[in-house]
DNA sequence: TCTGGGGTCCTAGGACCC
DNA sequence: TCTGGGGTCCTAGGACCC
């Protein structure tokens, strides 16, 4: 038996830094210094220029354990800027698009191409001019890796990063085992701590032991997640990519606070504004929530004023996208788990079983839902007009002592009229 | 003093059915 | 003494990703 094994040519497209080269674009004085962008809340460190990972500051290191290292190096500080940095997401995308092949957005700063239709030979050279055209267009510096799989790509765009041309092809290579086994398995695509800690103890260590490892005992031994890497480290593709993006099936609205939380009537706000969020988040993709989830927990850091997580998931009677029903179902299920004498570091929402809302008016659809549809589609129109919570809840609070900490933004929104950049003439 | 947020998928185990 | 077996569906929790 024999099979035509069509080669694929996949391209994995990956801003570097890109919180970091985000913030750069418009603060030409630290192109060339370290700087590093903290996560919500100025909780952890999500994102080093070369700069800074060089003086041996960590991914999602604490920020408060690295203090000592920024301080003495003069590392410039971030508080993530997520308006920023989507907006020019999506330039970086659009600009893609103008290539002409089938993409996969994949996260805010990567994207997959197929490239299958370019001939080995060129494949390098189409990768550079999209390297150079995102440069131009857009500013941010891009790393490209391209192969047979995605699994491949990754590793590709791994040593790409580290190349000055930013590209590198594993297309056309006879053998390519010497590159695998300079890459450590923890960084294969797909493999996590839990695996890492699983395949050290059986002797892989590298990429390469494992794409020779015999499909009987990656089968035995592993789920077929497992599998489907080894078999994209032989070259075999077993991750599609996906064209149009699936519609969600979950939204979470979460946040540490900026102070502790004590008392109910706080946590009634909080839960109460991320209720509003994921509303009229699902709202905008036209969804409705079948049921929703509420959760609070005390940081499992500091356990000596005791730990306490708990969470409550209730069902609506009908599939839903009204904020007022979802906010008060929250209530109720926060009054369910909420308990006195606790440091409250954390809540979060998660709306579940979510559908399209347009699929069919249903039974109950009455004037009165119609009316409500109509009240929470003008509070949409008006928050995006004039800024989200123009209008909002009572529930919702005013002064929001638990809000996040983000003591070091740039304040730069260019999705934003008022916080553009501004230039002065002189 | 200070440790992110938003997703997806898989699996084990329980409930239930015939 | 022996105490069925096989199937589906659902959920919670874990692992992974960026």
């Amino acid at each position: 038996m024999s099979f035509i094994q069509c080669t694929k040519k996949i391209a994995l497209v990956d801003c570097n830094s890109f919180y970091v080269s985000c913030e750069r674009l418009f603060n030409p004085k630290i192109r060339k210094k370290p700087v590093v962008v903290l996560s919500n809340n100025d909780g952890c460190i999500i994102s080093r220029s070369n700069e800074a990972k060089a003086l041996g500051i960590k991914m999602g290191e604490p920020y408060f354990k690295a203090k000592e290292i920024i301080l003495k190096n003069n590392v410039q500080v971030f508080s993530s800027n997520y308006s920023l940095y989507g907006d020019l997401s999506r330039r970086v995308m659009r600009t893609l698009k103008r290539f002409n092949v089938d993409i996969e957005i994949y996260s805010i700063d990567e994207a997959f191409l197929d490239m299958t239709n370019f001939s080995d030979k060129e494949v390098e050279e189409v990768g550079k001019e999209i390297r150079s055209t995102i440069l131009q267009w857009t500013g941010i510096p891009t790393s490209i890796g391209i192969a047979q799989t995605k699994t491949l790509s990754k590793i590709a765009n791994h040593i790409a990063k580290k190349k000055k041309t930013g590209v590198t092809s594993l297309i056309g290579l006879e053998n390519i085992d010497p590159i695998l086994e300079k890459v450590e398995i923890n960084d294969v695509w797909g493999v996590g701590r839990q695996l890492t800690k699983f395949y050290n103890k059986n002797g892989i260590y590298n990429a390469k032991q494992l794409k020779n490892k015999s499909n009987t005992w990656i089968k035995k031994n592993s789920n077929v997640l497992g599998s489907r890497t080894a078999m994209e480290l032989r070259g075999v593709p077993c991750i599609n990519l996906e064209k149009t993006p699936s519609k969600r099936k979950s939204c979470v609205v979460s946040r540490s606070f900026g102070k502790r939380v004590e008392k109910l009537q706080e946590m009634k706000e909080a839960v109460a504004n991320y209720s509003l969020n994921a509303s009229e988040k699902i709202r905008s993709e036209s969804l409705n929530a079948k049921s929703i989830t509420i959760f609070i927990r005390t940081s499992p850091f500091q356990s000596r004023f005791g730990y306490y997580s708990n969470s409550k998931t209730i069902d609506f009677p009908i599939a839903t996208d009204n904020s007022i029903e979802i906010v008060k179902t929250a209530i109720e299920g926060l009054e369910s788990i909420f308990k006195n004498g606790y440091r409250y570091q954390k809540a979060g929402i998660i709306l579940t079983g979510l559908s399209n809302s347009n699929e069919g008016e249903n039974l109950f659809s009455s004037e009165k839902d119609k009316k409500i549809g109509n009240l929470m589609r003008s509070i949409d129109k008006t928050n995006y007009r004039y800024g989200r919570a123009t209008l909002s809840l009572a529930s919702a609070g005013i002064q929001k002592r638990w809000n996040m900490k983000r003591e070091y933004s740039s304040k730069i929104d260019t999705a934003d009229f008022y916080s553009l950049p501004k230039i002065k003439i002189t």
